[in-house]
DNA sequence: GCAAGGAGTTACCCGATGGTGAGTACCCCG
DNA sequence: CGGGGTACTCACCATCGGGTAACTCCTTGC
């Protein structure tokens, strides 16, 4: 598993390597950065992620939600069920840190799409 | 190399990860957060973090500086080579980033210590 | 001469992370 | 009945970040 039940003792000499454990993966951002704008099914995250395989995204999601950021809910609609992921309340209290990220990392792109560190 | 020098375009729907690409690695949020107290020697980070080894150290400083974030200033005192390492003016403006990191995960830290997800 | 400290470099190894492809189970549609 | 959709699981690989240990080069001090 890829979640941080309880973070060692090592890491709160640098509490931000704590968010960084919880939000490092190769699409853990990219799952959050999604369900931003709302609630998905696991197929819609597939289809919104060109590239992740089912057994990733399977993993990212249940890291994820055991680290309580998400939260699943399942529901049949007919007799198909679907599962329904979306930020719990206590996952929204990390999306100002991940906005911050987020624009620090897209003045950081343009700066370097660019010249090199002028 | 470790480092990302011009974020390659997947990432782009999701510019929170250009950030955490830079930061990401056991070490590099140690790295930074001692720097913050003020610029430092090889020797210095190695003591201030046992169990790094000279190789990783050296890689992580070296894909910080790669990445602008820090800056390598070598001087010889006496006939001594001394390298120093401090945040670059750039890596100032990650500062805040990194303190919305560290106040999250302390809070999760906490929060975690207790119960799970009360 | 030799240890010790500063600042790395090199070669090699290991385990976690992520990718692949197939398979499962259930249901709906034509 | 076949094809397609939802939601996964399983077995197997490949890559890469990080760890270990040894080795370089240079200078100062006993």
């Amino acid at each position: 598993m890829v979640s941080t039940p309880v973070p060692d003792p090592k890491m709160l000499d640098c509490p931000a390597l704590v968010t960084i454990q919880l939000v490092s993966g190769k699409w853990k951002t990219r799952v959050l950065w999604h369900l931003r704008q709302g609630g998905a099914g696991f197929g819609d995250l597939r289809r919104a992620m060109p590239g992740i395989s089912a057994k990733v995204l399977t993993e990212h999601l249940d890291a994820l939600v055991a680290d309580g950021l998400l939260a699943r809910t399942e529901s049949l609609e007919g007799k198909v069920l679907h599962t329904r992921y979306r930020f719990s309340d206590y996952g929204f209290t990390l999306i100002p840190v991940l906005d911050a990220l987020g624009s620090w990392g897209l003045n950081h792109a343009e700066r370097a799409a660019g010249h090199r560190f002028p």
